[in-house]
DNA sequence: CTGAATCCGTCTCGATACTG
DNA sequence: CAGTATCGAGACGGATTCAG
């Protein structure tokens, strides 16, 4: 009884790349296929569990494929879909508004928020 | 000691956005000025609590401005600022993208992806 | 190498009650 | 009406261990 399946397209996807971890994942997936372990390595700070838990959600989400080699060692390969590869540039954009977002100039509003943040401290 | 204050854009993005409600807050709030008891309605499964925090962490990034009137009852209006406006459409992308991505025909692995739903529920 | 399961600390969230 | 404080439940994330 956790969520109520919301009729707005932007709750879903949110409830898909909310969190730290899966745009950074879009972000590395999108040079090309990696493995599990080259993940591990591109995210020093994403423990094995979560990278597995986060691969999974995308998986399921349809914005990444999996696709596991039988053999020893074990060996998975990642990439993404074809819906996966639209959202990319949908993601850049977020980060170049984020980027953006520091010409813009300090009223004084502003100012005052950040007071409030030393107070808090 | 919970954040590296990480230098990609992507991730201090996310940092923001994540969780439930600060994109469906910034959907309410194009529509323009509402009031704290309005956005209350709009979101009736948000708590009093959670619509505070949201509110101020949207506007500690700057998305969203908070006005103020001396008097009483007491009354708060909320808006966008000239970067939450821009953010608008990039989120509306993201809505529109997750509906487009139903349309992406069905694979062999997204089928068994989905059967893994059914044995799940 | 990949990934699932367990244990356990931490932090988020919601309910409630209180202030201005 | 708007916002804050407190508290308890539950989700979340990490470390470790086991399996394929």
């Amino acid at each position: 009884m956790k969520d109520v399946v919301s009729n707005c397209p932007i709750e879903e996807v949110m409830r898909v790349l909310s969190g730290r971890w899966p745009t950074l994942l879009l972000y590395y997936l999108k040079d090309g296929t990696k493995r599990f372990s080259d993940l591990q390595r591109d995210n020093p700070t994403l423990s094995h569990r979560m990278l597995a838990l986060e691969l999974r959600k995308l998986e399921v989400a349809g914005i990444i494929r999996r696709t596991a080699y039988p053999g020893y060692p074990l060996r998975v390969d990642y990439d993404l879909t074809a819906s996966g590869l639209k959202l990319v540039p949908l993601i850049d954009a977020l980060g170049g508004w984020w980027e953006d977002r520091a010409g813009d100039h300090v009223d004084p509003a502003k100012a005052k928020i950040q007071k409030r943040l030393v107070d808090a401290a």
